[in-house]
DNA sequence: ACGGTATATACTATATATAGTATATGTTTA
DNA sequence: TAAACATATACTATATATAGTATATACCGT
């Protein structure tokens, strides 16, 4: 991937939102969806663009199709977050918001039986 | 200025090869023209907007506009330009010979008196 | 096979960005 | 004051990105 590619999907908030996620670990859409507070149709194409650019896998579970950066994630990628993650300026607490409530989404759909991919279960050891 | 419009303005190729001549110094739009090889309006339309964006400062000197990165500049661009030239790729050696063509640029113009702003001759201490 | 859930796609409308040509402005020098 | 130079702007054409509505696909449980 060419850097001014990173750039041009990183330059649409509610996508660096989305890398800010996924680089925490693999979501499925909906749970995305539900953090983000976006309609479906918008978090789907967004995926299917920055998938196609190379930027994301996908495969299914169940009904739940799972996202996740590509390994190695590119590192341009990992060193604006790195910095993002550290600055004080609305965008960058917007991406610590996520990744706190992420944390909490996480929480509450493995307690509810089969409601949480189980890769997604998995990072946090509980089912 | 916010991240996203940061991203929006590296996001093209030859804005972020104006801001890494920039980073190195001011300098004048013809100048800058000669280096990217691009339009002269292409060159000031891009100018302009990221003057407007407040990216840039511009003043007079004769009937040269020198541009320079407005201080401080701002640490996500800091942090990219440093990323991209330790980086290796098209982009990446791009920016590379940009700062080379510069500085043989500058060090030809400046031996032609007049031919070169104040302001861009003192970086290299000649006139 | 059927209804429900999760996700993707087609289609359309609209906004935003880019590029090119011509022209205008501001400055210097003769 | 006219000619030359450097730069900016207006106008137009065209491409690209975004958003919304409706519909399609895939999988699951019954």
């Amino acid at each position: 991937m060419e850097a001014n590619e990173i750039y041009k999907c990183i330059a649409d908030p509610q996508r660096l939102r989305i890398i800010n996620l996924l680089e925490a670990g693999p979501l499925c859409v909906c749970h995305m969806q539900e953090i983000l507070e976006v309609p479906q149709v918008k978090m789907s194409k967004q995926l299917s663009l920055m998938k196609q650019l190379g930027l994301l896998d996908a495969h299914r579970e169940g009904t739940w199709m799972i996202y996740k950066l590509v390994e190695p994630v590119e590192g341009l990628i990992t060193a604006n977050l790195c910095y993002l993650r550290e600055a004080t300026c609305a965008e960058c607490n917007q991406l610590q918001r996520d990744l706190t409530k992420r944390k909490k989404l996480i929480l509450k759909v493995t307690k509810i039986e089969n409601d949480c991919p189980q890769e997604v279960c998995e990072q946090i050891a509980c089912c």
